[in-house]
DNA sequence: CTACTGAACGCACGACCGTGCGGAAACTTT
DNA sequence: AAAGTTTCCGCACGGTCGTGCGTTCAGTAG
């Protein structure tokens, strides 16, 4: 081993980078067609690889599945929760974690709205790796928002008698049913409903001081 | 042709039964594994049928899928709507609309959780078909929840100026978040949270005629 | 009794699936 | 320059998929 830092070996690099030439496209298909819509020879054809180049990268399906969840949680990450990075604890930071969801689904990060809602409906019922995966994201998701609500709460923006859980519950309710209207009818307008859903919850939850920061910009 | 009514041809009889058969169980699959899980083999295996003579009873897989749906909705209809046909109009009805879709959801009348929960998220973002009837009978069920809301507001139970669509809007998106999170990490006391936030958007948009229709029984 | 109809079957087809092996080419290490 | 490592490919495998053809058998109609 001779500078582990900066001096990488170009086979693997250039692995690396074929690895995230699929998992970029592997995140838009699942997105659509679920992660059993996978398939080796089809992604190998589209991106002009070899069906077991694409085998060999990931090892098996199931570690390709296990793959594209993780990529697809780091874009998630990226796009929801690292711009609230210099945002302190409050009652609009999470009005601003809450449009950062509505606007990464209305956008179509993923060309079939948000990935973990089509993955988690197609893996909830099932038994595996694959369904304890999803199911982690979705635990993580909905500890970070309810600690979000905590840490508002610890600030005084909310009332000390709030019920986190539920108020977080309902929060997540409302984004995630316009994200599904969304793509399955084409309807535009049920994030509008959502964010004024949200607004109304937020502000119903709020003390004086929590008003005005959600308020405020 | 002799006696229409009474009299029905054996075989035809027989094969509707066949069908009838073949539909129960691919809805339990297709609740748990979608609806491109269904295989015509694993049908045929499951219910020692042959796989032509599946094949045969729906004349393609795409037919089968549709058959499914449709089969689906009867149920769905029979185990949410039908048990209302004697509750009068007003914020009552609706209330009780609200828990017969929780009960149908947390007893797993399909294996899977809501039939269409699963299926939504799993054609939402195709084109085709099988997504245009699995849309369909997702605008059905808004629009028979705002119907419901809209009669409820004409006997008085709700205030004039309601939003009727924002209602309905949050109300089926706190019934589905609860299937969601019930099925994926099974917590069962997503359905208490769900009723918890449906009663206080109703109570909230109730009048007070609504408001004691609410609290009756 | 005969002719017809519809359910269900056995069998075969071409296509695609995930997986595995052996080798070529690119790159690093000695 | 030689040896070793790693990406990626060509090729083949056993299996399952949806579909179609021809047939058998039960039930209906004349």
């Amino acid at each position: 081993m001779s500078d582990t830092v900066t001096k990488t070996d170009g086979r693997v690099e250039r692995g690396n980078q074929t690895r995230r030439l699929v998992l970029g496209r592997t995140m838009d298909i699942a997105s659509v067609e679920g992660l059993e819509g996978l398939s080796l020879g089809r992604i190998a054809t589209e991106l002009k690889l070899s069906k077991s180049g694409v085998f060999a990268l990931f090892g098996s399906k199931e570690e390709l599945q296990l793959s594209t969840i993780r990529a697809a949680a780091a874009v998630f990450a990226e796009n929801v929760v690292t711009p609230l990075k210099d945002v302190p604890p409050g009652a609009r930071r999470v009005r601003e974690l809450c449009r950062n969801w509505l606007t990464y689904s209305s956008e179509r990060v993923f060309a079939g709205g948000c990935f973990f809602y089509a993955v988690s409906a197609e893996f909830d019922a099932r038994t595996g790796p694959v369904h304890d995966a999803v199911a982690r994201t979705r635990r993580d998701w909905n500890a970070y928002m309810e600690s979000s609500l905590t840490e508002a709460q610890a600030v005084g923006d909310f009332a000390g008698d709030l019920d986190v859980e539920q108020l977080a519950f309902e929060v997540i309710a409302l984004m995630e049913a316009a994200n599904a209207q969304s793509v399955l009818l084409g309807d535009t307008q049920t994030y509008d409903r959502a964010e004024r859903g949200i607004t109304a919850r937020l502000r119903a939850s709020a003390t004086d001081r929590g008003r005005v920061d959600l308020d405020a910009e």
